[in-house]
DNA sequence: GCACGAGCGCAGCGATCGCTGCGTTAGCTG
DNA sequence: CAGCTAACGCAGCGATCGCTGCGCTCGTGC
């Protein structure tokens, strides 16, 4: 399932009402994720929380599951410029340490754990596709420079896994002084 | 809060009834888990799976989240003993290989997700904690024997950090090979 | 500027969820 | 073996959720 893929209605009308709707419903669910449990998180008080009523929500979105894939398909795809710094240790390390800065957000890392806890297709991959393009880029470029850099997977696992995984299971996000060790390393 | 600190009824009676709805209990919700969706996983659902009455399952736990987080803890302590194998690398590698395992298994990593999305007090350490706990007994016995083991963050970081990304994140689990490299590395 | 149609608000409906007294059963204790 | 108490089963109750026709509003294209 390609992240452009949604075929919820809106998409014929991007121009006015239904852009709005789309932003404050988004915004009603980072806010209270960021606020409350997710088992709170239903679609009523989504709708409420965006002044909009509940069955445009139950319409173009179905359920809270698909609602939070789309929104952080939105939040994590677009918001992170891929770096071009001339040396792939300089695009890595300011790729790492804004991944990290990201992550550090209890917001956002609110709203990871909810999509993972509600992607049904298995695994939550759309809170890394988006990042895995931009490490795929940088890598390519390097290539392009003549370079040999380490392959996405082992970039993946070493600098992504732990940025990752300290912002889902441990209590203490990574900070960027950290990710640029981890750059190191992995190079 | 320590894994230990359950508060709930039924420790004072552990040899009973009590015991038999608590598996019973905690069987239903992994098989639930393994054949569908968190959002259908609520308690009148899980009970009725256990031939339990909704009623214990409310005066017990309480809600989903607390259930899911008592049911990660007995899923994710105790059933890996600490590899003793006279080496650190061979124990690393063993305990690598076992947790690759576990994880592998893709109802260990529904109850993963699960787990972590109702997750309230942030993030989902009940996954870890054990797996802290054995890599930190290892590592000490090599302090013991008179090595100079890695730090237990650095072993988190490199091992368990890409061992969970994967399984949370990716739809590649970790295999056993793999999991070795990674102890190569962080060696 | 005007007609068309997509998308939203409104009202309401079954269904189910989460929870609470009360009686009964079953495991611990002397 | 007998008594006690913790834990469970039972019935039912508000509350709320998820969803569905219908009419209307607002963006788009001629």
């Amino acid at each position: 399932m390609s992240p452009t893929s949604q075929k919820a209605p809106g998409d014929a009308r991007p121009g006015g009402r239904s852009a709005r709707v789309r932003a404050a419903v988004h915004r009603a669910v980072e806010e209270l994720l960021a606020e409350s449990t997710v088992e709170a998180l239903t679609i009523p008080v989504i709708a409420d929380r965006a002044g909009v009523h509940s069955t445009t929500v139950y319409r173009r979105w179905g359920s809270v599951g698909e609602l939070l894939a789309a929104v952080a398909i939105n939040r994590f795809s677009g918001d992170l410029v891929v770096p071009d710094t001339g040396t792939l240790r300089g695009d890595l390390e300011q790729w790492a340490t804004d991944v990290a800065t990201d992550l550090a957000d209890p917001d956002v890392s609110a709203l990871m754990r909810a999509t993972v806890g509600a992607s049904k297709n298995g695994p939550a991959d759309v809170c890394v596709v988006d990042r895995r393009a931009q490490l795929a880029a940088m890598l390519a470029r390097e290539t392009e420079r003549g370079g040999r850099p380490p392959s996405v997977e082992q970039v993946e696992d070493f600098v992504l896994g732990p940025l990752y995984y300290r912002a889902t299971y441990t209590a203490q996000p990574g900070d960027p002084a950290w990710a640029r060790t981890l750059v190191t390393h992995v190079l």
